[in-house]
DNA sequence: ATAAGGTGCGGACCATGGTACGGAGTCAAG
DNA sequence: CTTGACTCCGTACCATGGTCCGCACCTTAT
């Protein structure tokens, strides 16, 4: 149950570049190599699934090294400080989104109103 | 109704450095000097917070220099398909975050929870 | 066994959105 | 009329998250 590194960022959707990128920034280990080349299993996989995932939840590479670093101390206090930092700041974001998207969507449709004078969606956000 | 550039900066809540990487950028213009120094007036102000409002709303500072590039153009078509683009992706980015708040949130619980055992929240993204 | 293509590695380079620096000129209050 | 704050301008630098390059070595199919 090993692979290859380009078989490691495949199955996580990145490129090797990328893989390699996260081993510099010691977010996975680099393996041991077998006669030139390292192997990789299913645990880095994991694990590289989980920096994706994190990311995804809008976690910074650093915010994410410290969450693997947790993963071994087992600072589970620290971990839902981070988790809830992160929340509130997702719940701004998601906010602000919306209003853009609401804001975006009403302009869109004065706009397609009428073909005259300035398009609102210029007009709009100035001030 | 002329401002320095410090003043136009803080109208806006930018720092002076930033207005003035918008000139180079070619979202603001550079008014004439009056002896050495650039005066500033209320369209400069509604421009720059223009800028910003896109912003906020995801924009690139690229497309914003082709919204206000069409507010000449009056290519209201074109604003119109920038606009659904953006709201496109401003849905897609929306639901990503709300699912991963709700993940976090989820996991928080579940750390919360017990304090046995690996983090949840470590636990998961992964896969 | 040889060629094509993957791997390791260090370092350079990229895009985005700024921020800082240095030196010269300008403006406003005391 | 000097002092301190502000401005102009070009250039350099920063953080983030990669991406590409070149060279040598390794692997695998033919």
């Amino acid at each position: 149950m090993s692979m290859t590194i380009s078989a490691l960022a495949r199955s996580s959707g990145v490129g090797v570049e990328t893989v390699r990128y996260y081993q510099r920034r010691g977010l996975l280990a680099t393996p041991e190599r077998g006669a030139g080349i390292r192997r990789y299993d299913a645990a880095d996989a994991r694990r590289l699934g989980f920096i994706r995932g994190a990311q995804r939840a809008g976690f910074t590479l650093e915010q994410i090294g410290e969450l693997l670093h947790l993963d071994a101390g087992q600072d589970r206090a620290r971990a839902r400080e981070l988790a809830s930092e992160r929340i509130a700041a997702l719940d701004a974001k998601i906010a602000e989104l919306q209003a853009a998207r609401a804001a975006l969507e009403r302009l869109a449709q004065q706009c397609h109103a009428s073909d005259e004078g300035p398009c609102p969606i210029i007009a709009a956000f100035e001030g």
